[in-house]
DNA sequence: CCACTGACGAGTG
DNA sequence: GCACTCGCCAGTG
């Protein structure tokens, strides 16, 4: 058996995130195996696929913001888009109150 | 092999 | 709150 990437194991955790609820990159890094990798996380989304079907939507940064911007213009309201529709609402600044919103597994 | 980059986060001042 | 630094590591040229 070929041993699961990195990646695989990061898009592994995202895809059990519910809908109307997001994780924070921290939190997928840890949920996956590998603490303190955040960054890793954000490279696995980079590199992802159009066509795959990880809800990439449902992760932001640990303040509750968007980051996608940064790579694809206008890519982040495409994300707030998608997760208002799934009920998540954000605040008069931008952010997700992640309080309310963030998945806690058990 | 080396240098550089990057959907991040925690820490410091 | 803002600016800056460092750690993490796969992918690219």
């Amino acid at each position: 058996m070929k041993p699961p990437s990195r990646y695989e194991r990061i898009y592994a955790v995202i895809r059990r995130i519910p809908k109307g609820r997001v994780a924070t990159y921290g939190q997928i890094a840890d949920l996956a195996g590998f603490p303190d990798h955040a960054r890793q996380v954000g490279y696995a989304l980079y590199a992802l696929s159009e066509h795959s079907t990880v809800p990439w939507h449902r992760v932001v940064n640990a303040q509750g913001r968007l980051s996608l911007g940064r790579v694809i213009p206008e890519g982040d309201v495409e994300q707030r888009i998608r997760l208002e529709i799934e009920g998540v609402r954000f605040d008069a600044d931008g952010r997700i109150p992640l309080g309310k919103f963030q998945w806690r597994p058990r």
